[in-house]
RNA sequence: ACGCCUGUAGCUCAGCAGGAUAGAGCAACGCCCUUCUAAGGCGUGGGUCAGGGGUUCGAAUCCCUUCAGGCGUGCCA
C-alpha cells in the first residue's frame, strides 16, 4: 500500500484547483518533526496564492471536506493545525503492514542485479603497521563491499598494496646493516618498523645511506635474486600479520595486486597519452595540462622517465575495467587526495574512456592523535592491534563482573570489542576528522557497537524464552492460529519504532547511493533505542496470546533489522552476551 | 595567495533536495533490578545552529560575505 498516494489523492479529490496533480502533492506532503502531529503533513502556505486564501483557512477547510467523506480504513484522522493539514495512519493497521514484511527478516531487493562494483579499500603499504589511520578505509571499505552485495550487485574488493617505491630499497639496506633473518622470524613487523623508524633517524646525518638506498631499489626491479628474496619476505610477514587483523575485522579481499604489479604497465598509458596528443614537456617531466579544468597539471613521468602515482592508476584503472568491466569502481581513500583523483579521473576522460564518469573517490576524514598527526616515520602510532586488544580485554571483565557464568566469554568479547571499535570508525559521518580517544573507542555505553549487541542479544533472549525459532523466523507454534493485536501499544514510541522499521531498507539504499555505513548505523541505533524503550514499557510476554504475538512479532522484526544492519556494517549479531 | 572540506549543547555527533517547540549519546546529578538480559530505562540541567547580510509566507538547511580550523596546490603516495 502506498500510503503518500493514498494521502495525496485523497487531497487532490478535495482540493478543486485545475492542474494540479497527486505528483505534485506528493511532493509537498512531508512528514511532521514528531509523531504526536501525525504521520503525513500538507504545509498549505504554497496553495495561499494559488486559491488566494490564508494558508490556515486551507488547511481547515480540506480538513472539514475530507472529515465529511468516508475516510479509508488506513487512515485514522485528518486534521488542521496552523496551515498544516495533517494525516494520521490507523496505527495498529499500518504496524501489520510493515511487521508482515520484516518479521520475515529485512528486505532483500535486487538492485544491483549482478552489476559488478569494484571496491579499492584498505590498501596497506608493506612493512608497515596496520594503525588507527588505517581503520577507516578497512572499515569503509569493508562495509560497502557487503551493502552492496547485499542490493545485488557483485563487490569486488580489491588490495592496492603499496609494495613500490623507494621506501623498500631503504629498507633493505637497514635490514642488511642491522638485523637478520633471525630478528625478523622473531619480531616480523615490528623488527621492520624499528629498521624504517632507525633508518630515517640515521639517514639525516649519513646522506651515504641514500645511495645504497637507491642501488637496493634498483636491484629489486632489475629482479636481482637477493633483493627480491628479501623484499618477498618482507611481504609475506605483512601480509601474515595484517591478515590476521582482516580476519578480526572480518573483512575479504578478492584482488591484492599492488602498485608493482603496475609498474610496468604504464608503458601502454604513456603510449594512449601520445597518441592523444595529451602529453606536455614542462621543465623535463612528463604532464598532461587541466588549466581549462582549473585544475594543475598531472604529473605523468618524472624527468628522469620514472612513473607516478597518477600514472600508475590510470594503468590501474584501464586494468580494472578490463578484467571487471566494473559498473562502479570506488576508491576508498582520505581526503588529503582529493586533487589527486580529480586530476586522474579527468585525464582518463580525456583519453576517451567513457566509463571515466563511473570512477568514485569515496573520500573521508583523517584520524590524528591529540598531539598531531599520525606518523610511521616518526614512530608516532597508535596500532589497531593493540585497540583491538584492549577493547577486548575490557570486554572480558565486564562480562566476569556482570555475567561471571557466561559461556563462550572469549568468542563473545571478541566480537563485542571488536565491533565496539569499527562502529566507533562507522557511527559517523565518513568526512569528519577523528581525533583518537581511548576513551572514546573503549565506550560501551549509549550510541555504540555494545550497545547494538546487547540490544539484538535482548531480542533474541526474549524470543528464546518465548519459544520461538527465531532463525527461521517463527514464532512459538501456540501461537500460530492467533491473530496479532497491535492496538494495545501504540503509543508515540512504539509507533516511531515501527515507522523507522518500515523504512529501514530504504536506509539501505540510501547509504549504498552516499558511499555512507553511517546512515545504517543511525538508524539501527534508532531502531535499538525505540526497542529498549518498548522493552522496559512493555512486557512482551504479555498473558494475552493476540497481544503477546503482536509484541513477539515486533521483536522479531527488531532483530532481523538489526542482525542485517550490524552485518553490513561488520559487527557480529550475538544471541547472548 | 588560490582551491576543496568542516564549524549545531562542556565533549562526540544526528538533522541540511527549506517547513511546526533544533534532537541523540557521553560527561554531571537524581531515580528504577523478588517481573522477559541494568552493556538497559526514566528524569534534571545544558543552544545567538561560528558572525553578518540576502532569497522566502517560512532558513541549522539555499545564495553572498567575514571569521576559525583541517587538507591540498609539479616531479612522494
Amino acid at each position: 500500500m502506498d500510503y503518500k498516494e493514498l494521502v495525496a489523492k485523497l487531497i487532490t479529490d478535495n482540493l478543486n484547483i485545475e492542474g494540479v496533480s497527486i505528483d505534485q502533492i506528493k511532493e509537498f506532503l512531508n512528514t511532521p518533526p514528531e509523531p504526536a502531529l501525525g504521520d503525513y503533513a500538507l504545509p498549505c502556505f504554497k496553495l495561499a496564492k494559488v486559491l488566494r486564501n490564508s494558508p490556515v483557512k486551507i488547511a481547515e477547510d480540506l480538513a472539514q471536506k475530507i472529515n465529511q467523506t468516508a475516510l479509508p480504513a488506513e487512515l485514522d484522522r485528518v486534521c488542521a493545525v496552523n496551515g498544516y493539514l495533517n494525516f494520521y495512519l490507523n496505527r495498529p493497521k499500518f504496524a501489520q503492514e510493515v511487521i508482515n514484511v520484516y518479521k520475515l527478516g529485512a528486505p532483500r531487493q535486487d538492485l544491483g542485479k549482478g552489476r559488478v562494483i569494484c571496491i579499492d579499500y584498505s590498501s596497506i603499504n608493506i612493512a608497515k603497521h596496520f594503525h588507527m589511520g588505517h581503520l577507516s578505509t578497512t572499515a569503509i571499505g569493508g562495509s560497502l563491499y557487503r551493502i552492496f552485495n547485499y542490493l545485488g550487485y557483485k563487490s569486488i574488493g580489491i588490495n592496492h598494496l603499496g609494495d613500490y617505491g623507494t621506501q623498500f630499497g631503504k629498507l633493505i639496506c637497514a635490514y642488511k646493516m642491522w638485523s637478520n633473518e633471525e630478528k625478523l622470524n622473531k619480531d616480523g613487523l615490528n623488527e621492520l618498523h624499528e629498521l624504517y623508524v632507525r633508518y630515517h633517524q640515521e639517514a639525516e646525518s649519513k646522506p651515504e645511506l641514500d645511495d645504497i638506498a637507491r642501488e637496493w631499489s634498483k636491484k629489486i626491479e632489475q629482479k636481482d635474486p637477493e633483493a627480491v628474496q628479501i623484499y618477498e619476505r618482507f611481504k609475506e610477514i605483512t601480509l601474515q600479520n595484517i591478515g590476521k587483523i582482516y580476519e578480526r575485522l572480518g573483512v575479504t579481499f578478492d584482488s591484492y595486486l599492488g602498485e608493482s604489479f603496475f609498474a610496468d604497465k604504464v608503458g601502454e598509458v604513456v603510449k594512449l597519452l601520445e597518441e592523444k596528443n595529451l602529453l606536455e614537456e614542462s621543465d623535463g617531466a612528463k604532464v598532461v595540462k587541466l588549466d581549462e579544468y582549473d585544475m594543475p597539471p598531472c604529473l605523468i613521468l618524472r624527468s628522469d622517465g620514472a612513473s607516478l602515482y597518477a600514472t600508475r592508476d590510470l594503468a590501474t584503472a584501464i586494468y580494472r575495467k578490463r578484467e571487471y568491466d566494473f559498473y562502479k569502481c570506488l576508491y576508498v581513500v582520505a581526503y588529503q587526495q582529493n586533487l589527486h583523483f580529480r586530476q586522474f579521473f579527468k585525464v582518463l576522460e580525456l583519453m576517451g574512456y567513457e566509463w571515466a564518469k563511473d570512477l568514485v573517490h569515496v573520500s573521508y576524514g583523517m584520524v590524528s592523535l591529540e598531539d598531531g598527526a599520525m606518523s610511521t616515520r616518526g614512530g608516532k602510532l597508535v596500532k589497531l592491534v593493540d585497540v583491538l586488544d584492549k577493547a577486548v580485554e575490557k570486554t572480558k571483565s565486564i562480562i566476569k563482573e556482570k555475567n561471571p557464568g557466561a559461556k563462550d566469554i572469549d568468542a563473545v568479547a571478541e566480537a563485542v570489542g571488536v565491533g565496539a571499535v569499527i562502529f566507533s570508525s562507522l557511527c559517523n559521518s565518513k568526512i569528519k576528522d577523528i581525533v583518537f580517544s581511548w576513551d572514546r573507542v573503549l565506550n560501551f555505553d549509549g550510541e555504540t557497537g555494545p550497545y547494538l549487541q546487547y540490544t539484538h542479544a535482548r531480542c533474541c533472549s526474549v524470543l528464546k524464552k518465548a519459544g520461538a525459532d527465531y532463525n527461521n523466523f517463527a514464532l512459538p507454534t501456540n501461537l500460530t492460529d492467533i491473530e496479532p493485536d497491535y492496538s494495545a501499544n501504540m503509543d508515540d514510541n512504539t509507533w516511531t519504532l515501527i515507522k523507522n522499521i518500515d523504512t529501514f531498507f530504504d536506509q539501505i539504499v540510501l547509504a549504498a547511493q552516499n558511499y555512507e555505513p553511517s546512515i545504517i548505523a543511525n538508524r539501527i541505533i534508532d531502531i535499538a533505542q525505540g526497542y529498549n524503550k518498548f522493552y522496559f514499557d512493555y512486557k512482551i510476554l504479555d498473558d494475552n496470546p493476540a497481544v503477546q504475538k503482536a509484541r513477539l512479532l515486533i521483536t522479531l522484526a527488531v532483530k532481523n533489522c538489526l542482525k542485517t544492519g550490524m552485518e553490513l556494517l561488520l559487527l557480529k549479531p550475538l544471541e547472548q552476551m
